[in-house]
DNA sequence: ACCCAGGAAATTC
DNA sequence: GAATTTCATGGG
């Protein structure tokens, strides 16, 4: 990967396995919205960006210095998803298959707490809605980074407000699950900043001592909060692909990026909905 | 009106 | 312990 330092912008080239659409829209995050001219605009770590992408050009405009700290990771960029696609591959036929569907996914680096609450938010619930409470809830206690784009808020801001006070964002349910996480992260309970020496099960385990998170949504944090690339999460889409296309798999089989894996094959579930009709 | 949504907790069997 | 129901809300 090599990149240019513009005046307002980075522009990287040679990269190759990064589609940058498939990697925003395919449910792994929730705060970046499509321009009409097909750039993204979003946020993350507390910073707005817009991006765009050509074939052989990926914009970002931004510093170089953000770009160093934040986004290069952010975008997972130093991975070589081209070899790890290739190991893949020669596990399953269908799986090879599946990850051409999808071939520039990403797994996004996302902060951990970001992660943790949007995942609980996502429980029974469809994308498009998971965005908009997301949404609401940085516009009703996430810092003001421009005029009318919020950063997500943070663990002491959120502590601040009651269930009550969380009716605006209409997350249901779950609002009470979301309280429970801020309450555990704000007191210690749950150390999201100790669990990268925690192995996969120990942090698994960590996790689901808050209400509201399970095995998926602590699967989910793990891999995109985390990076932690062996998280294999199980929703409706990946039972039902797993069951018509890799009945003799399960997600350890997949082995250390059983993660990207997942997602090939949860986006190609996606597409292809007739396969699992009956 | 009915069913489902990147599930998990509470209840019942 | 495994199977079922309930939980808010919005969209098809």
């Amino acid at each position: 990967m090599n990149y240019k330092v513009l005046e307002d912008r980075i522009e990287v080239y040679g990269l190759s396995d990064f589609e940058l659409k498939d990697t925003l829209t395919c449910g792994q995050c929730f705060r970046f919205k499509e321009n009409a001219d097909g750039s993204f605009l979003g946020v993350a770590f507390g910073r707005v960006i817009v991006l765009s992408k050509t074939d052989d050009t990926f914009i970002l405009y931004t510093s170089e210095e953000d770009f160093l700290n934040i986004w290069k990771s952010y975008f997972d960029l130093e991975l070589d998803y081209g070899k790890i696609k290739e190991d893949l591959s020669k596990l399953h036929p269908t799986l090879k298959e599946a990850a051409k569907f999808a071939p520039g996914i990403r797994i996004l680096k996302q902060e951990p707490f970001e992660a943790l609450i949007s995942f609980i938010i996502s429980q029974n619930n469809n994308i498009k809605r998971i965005s908009g409470i997301v949404e609401r809830l940085c516009e009703l206690c996430g810092e003001e980074i421009e005029k009318g784009v919020y950063a997500f808020p943070t663990a002491e801001a959120l502590g601040r407000l009651t269930v009550e006070d969380l009716a605006p964002i209409r997350a249901g349910f779950r609002a009470k699950y979301i309280a429970d996480a801020v309450k555990k992260v704000l007191n210690g309970e749950v150390d999201l900043m100790t669990m990268d020496s925690l192995s996969y099960d120990e942090a698994k385990a960590e996790l689901m001592k808050i209400k509201g998170v399970g095995s998926k949504v602590a699967d989910c944090v793990l891999l995109y909060g985390f990076h932690k690339l062996s998280g294999f999460p199980m929703d409706v889409w990946m039972k039902r692909a797993m069951a018509v296309l890799f009945p003799d798999f399960t997600g350890s089989d997949f082995g250390e990026f059983a993660g990207i894996a997942q997602q090939y094959i949860f986006h190609y579930a996606r597409l292809h909905p007739e396969l699992f009709e009956n």
